[in-house]
RNA sequence: GGGAGCAUAGCUCAGCCGGGAGAGCACAUGCCUUACAAGCAUGGGGUCGCAGGUUCGAGCCCUGCUGUUCCCACCA
């Protein structure tokens, strides 16, 4: 047996332990036919990524309910992995290269790509590392990439199977792009703010001369691009106009004035410029017109050649010329305060530009119906429930996904141009076009967004397109655990994926977390600098005290606030667990458990409590009430077993010669700790495991990890000794209460009688007395003792204890507080016979709850008894 | 414009199937009781946002309102 320190030091254990489980190998898992399988598919970081919050919250959650299923019995796997998160890590090696003096253009394509391939070498392993570090028991001999080999093969199979189907087409399009990153994003990638900004007010004059209509805009650059005015065919203000032009102002263009229903007659002028190709709605009109749809702005949103004297400037730059220009010749009308909202990049924040252009995408509307269906159905469900509805909404009306990126780093689009205008896709290479041979194809230019892999990852990991052993074993997975921010960029697509090509759901439900907000519920991030590190939490508290923190008193789904101080509190749990085991250990023999015969009152207690909590903790856990189930292991260890059960051993283990009483102590704290590690392993992995290495006692398996999972034994349960115990315990705070009311101090001991109704030998009573409620002699009366002098009364529903106590109670005062709680006793008693008096109570309760009020109404007669009782024996103290 | 969440002790938050209002921190008092002062014991502190309704019974279910946070949507 080693020593154990006197405090817990997580940072001497988590690496020694993490390794330990390492080399146990009960990290792998492998298609066991004889198991049911349990499998998870880890939301894959970002591979030049560092562990933040989001990650310590996916991956406490994904650990736990891992760690839980494989000590069921579950063959149970989860699969690691990393994502190349293109837009991401090809901005930082760009950024990184144009530091040392190098453009992404300068260094080429193919190079390029190989730096960045560098840059994930030589940092990839770091996010596993971290993820190491909370503990995560993750099979790392299936750690995947979604760009190494397996899952670019899945993804070439899909893109060429939606092709083949009609479902990736490509097309020109509105789409939103990012200026900064240079690329088109998908609609699920643009965040809208509501923004300050102005409504400016443009006149645009008739070309027959006849005055000039008036337009509203927020973009005024855009009208270098505009093609029409709209008005709506009902709007009596401009009927007479439908059909006629205006002269475009700076451009001097003549455009038409057209009736579309999509005006709104109400908002600004009731007169809307048209700007097809900078604007989704005005796109639509110009279609429906037959309009030309000429771009205005280039790829880095500045003014094309389009734009005349406008050329080259920026999209802010040309807003403000136009406006001078517009002032200078007296068409700006007025200028109106606006807030309005507007799209930006969800990566660098940039605002997006719509933009004409011609794109990949997927057809969305035959894929979200069968995922639809799938939810509807139960196939898949959600953690909390709420989540349902919102992907719902999000399904029932998603628009195409546009997927290709103007990015080098990812997987490139499998598709090959040729002059003739046919486009080749294949699952090999092709040499030659498909259509006319001929060999002057080229590739496409493009890579495919990187959530099109991720969307892949629940089946591309287990091997997809192969029909392999591990596919048809552990697919579909039993949960995905992401937080709800990525509910539509995932989640979503992996369901309508797997539902495509695999035939399945890709998992059976998806247990959604919140983020983790600063201490002032504003969100992390780097800009706001309100960032906290995961990992210089679990420097300073440990991670086993980090995960409780996460998981214990948040619901599911909810928000966090940081606090350190609950991080803290959780560290002094853990050292709690870590004391109370060193009393453990070092109070035990190594002796094996076995059913003792001699179980005292508090042995039955504990173990019934013990036997009770089990059920619930597991159905808590396998319903994904985690928090539920963290709390309850907290109180049970903490009040249960240190406050309560560990005190009251140790008369018995300090009893010399040792006593049966003794021995049956030691292996009752030794089978109880046993639980509670097992119970307590998949929250708080490291320090249960450390403890578990150190126990003396007979276990079954070396490692906690691998053990099994409590079952709650029926024999175990001692009801009647359970409740006598509690009375007991009642008593006890009683006493302890009136003493320290008193200032009666501890070191003061005292005689009692008691006069008790529980049902419990003299021995065990006096012992605890003894040992909890500083008694030194203990009498057992069957009345209110006469004639000892002025005694200090202890009443309970169930016993009631006299201390001697001359010169330290005032009589009147102590008769007053036994008033007061008689009333108290009384008022209940009143109340609740008015309840049992109630027929309808009677007749409609359901009639467990009508005993139980029965008993609480017996149990307040019996306080209201010994509180008078108690009265009477002061009055009669008086002399 | 549509939808969702939240509102419970001074603070941060739990409260599972409707049946005795809880935890952590903070606060007060007394204790270094040989596992733990990162501890022990005791105590103070709540109109469960407001108004109705359903029910024998509502923090929990229903309706409305107020405040707050978030998501979605093509409001120039």
């Amino acid at each position: 047996m080693t020593e154990l320190a006197k405090t817990y030091e997580p940072q001497s254990t988590e690496g020694r332990i993490y390794e330990l489980w390492e080399r146990s190998g009960g990290f792998r898992a492998e298609v066991n036919k004889k198991k049911k399988p349990f499998s998870v598919a880890i939301p894959p970081p970002n591979v030049t990524g560092q562990l933040h919050l989001g990650h310590a919250f996916d991956n406490t959650l994904q650990d736990i309910l891992v760690r839980f299923r494989r000590m069921q019995g579950y063959c149970a796997v989860w699969v690691p992995g990393t994502d190349h998160a293109g837009i991401a890590t090809e901005a930082v090696v760009a950024k990184r290269l144009l530091e040392e003096g190098l453009s992404r253009q300068q260094l080429g394509r193919e190079a390029f790509i190989e730096k960045v391939w560098e840059w994930k070498e030589q940092y990839g392993g770091r996010i596993v590392g971290q993820l190491k570090r909370i503990g995560s028991s993750c099979d790392w001999s299936r750690l995947r990439f979604t760009m190494d080999t397996g899952c670019s093969e899945a993804v070439r199979e899909v893109f060429v199977r939606l092709y083949e189907k009609g479902l990736i087409y490509r097309g020109s399009r509105i789409i939103n792009r990012c200026p900064e990153c240079a690329t088109a994003l998908s609609d699920a990638e643009v965040e809208y703010t509501e923004r300050a900004g102005h409504l400016w007010h443009i006149a645009y004059p008739l070309s027959d001369g006849g005055g000039s209509l008036v337009v509203a805009t927020t973009r005024p650059e855009t009208m270098l691009g505009d093609v029409a005015v709209a008005v709506h065919p009902d709007d009596e203000r401009y009927k007479a106009h439908i059909g006629k032009t205006v002269r475009l102002p700076l451009q001097g263009r003549d455009i038409p004035v057209i009736a579309d229903g999509y005006v709104d007659m109400s908002f600004g002028t009731g007169c809307l410029k048209i700007t097809p190709a900078h604007d989704p709605n005005d796109y639509e009109v110009a279609l429906r017109h037959n309009l030309p749809r000429p771009l205005v702005l280039n790829e880095k949103a500045a003014v094309n050649e389009r734009g005349g004297k406008y050329c080259g400037m920026s999209r802010e730059q040309a807003r403000e010329a136009v406006l001078r220009d517009l002032e200078g010749e007296g068409l700006l009308v007025r200028t109106e305060d606006h807030t309005h909202s507007v799209g930006s990049c969800y990566r660098c924040g940039t605002t997006v530009e719509p933009m004409d252009s011609e794109q990949w995408f997927v057809k969305m509307e035959p894929l979200a119906k069968p995922a639809v269906k799938a939810v509807k159905d139960g196939r898949v469900t959600f953690v909390p429930k709420r989540f349902a509805k919102v992907y719902m909404n999000w399904m029932n009306g998603v628009r195409d996904w546009c997927i290709s990126r103007q990015l080098w780093w990812g997987h490139r689009i499998p598709a090959w141009h040729c002059p003739c205008g046919h486009i080749t896709v294949g699952r090999e290479d092709p040499a030659v076009c498909g259509k006319c041979g001929n060999a002057a194809i080229e590739r496409d230019a493009d890579v495919l967004d990187t959530w099109f892999s991720s969307a892949l990852w629940p089946f591309s990991v287990f091997g997809w397109p192969q029909d392999t052993d591990d596919l048809r074993y552990f697919y579909p997975t039993s949960v995905v655990v992401p937080g709800y921010d990525i509910l539509f960029f995932w989640v979503a697509r992996m369901v309508f994926s797997g539902l495509e090509h695999t035939g399945d759901v890709p998992f059976r439900t998806v247990y959604l977390h919140g983020l983790i907000r600063d201490a002032q519920g504003k969100k992390m991030s780097k800009s706001a600098g309100n960032g906290v590190d995961p990992l210089d939490v679990i420097g300073q508290y440990g991670a086993d005290a980090l995960r409780m923190y996460i998981i214990s008193g948040n619901a599911a789904g909810a928000d966090i606030r940081f606090s350190a101080e609950k991080c803290g509190a959780m560290r002094n749990f853990a050292n709690k667990l870590w004391n109370a085991a060193r009393f453990v250990i070092m109070r035990s023999e190594p002796e094996a458990w076995s059913f003792p015969d001699k179980l005292e009152l508090s042995d039955m207690w504990i173990l019934t409590k013990l036997n009770n909590l089990i059920p619930e903790v597991t159905e808590n856990m396998e319903k994904y009430e985690l928090g539920i189930a963290a709390q309850k292991l907290y109180d049970f260890v903490w009040s249960d077993f240190c406050d309560w059960y560990i005190e009251l051993t140790k008369p018995r283990l300090q009893a010399v010669p040792k006593q049966d009483s003794g021995i049956v102590a030691e292996q009752m704290l030794c089978h109880t700790l046993m639980n509670i590690l097992k119970l307590l392993h998949p929250f708080m992995p490291f320090i249960t495991e450390e403890i578990w290495q150190a126990l003396p006692c007979e276990r079954d398996k070396d490692i906690l990890m691998l053990e099994s999972w409590p079952k709650p034994e029926g024999r175990l349960i001692f009801n009647a000794e359970c409740r006598a115990m509690e009375q007991i315990m009642e008593l006890i705070t009683a006493i302890r209460a009136q003493r320290a009311e008193l200032g009666i101090p501890p070191s003061k001991r005292s005689a009692m009688y008691v006069v008790s109704d529980i049902d419990c030998d003299k021995e065990q009573l006096e012992l605890y007395l003894q040992k909890s409620a500083f008694a030194s002699e203990v009498t057992v009366v069957k009345k209110p003792p006469q004639g000892k002098g002025r005694l200090l009364r202890c009443v309970t529903g169930s016993a009631a204890a006299y201390l001697p106590a001359e010169g330290l109670v005032d009589i009147e005062v102590e008769r007053q507080k036994l008033l007061v709680a008689l009333a108290g006793a009384k008022e209940e008693a009143k109340a609740l016979r008015k309840k049992l008096a109630n027929e309808a109570f009677l007749a409609k309760a359901p009639p467990e709850i009508v005993e139980k009020e029965r008993e609480k109404l017996a149990a307040s007669r019996r306080l209201a008894r010994k509180l008078t009782a108690g009265v009477k024996a002061y009055e009669a103290s008086v002399e």
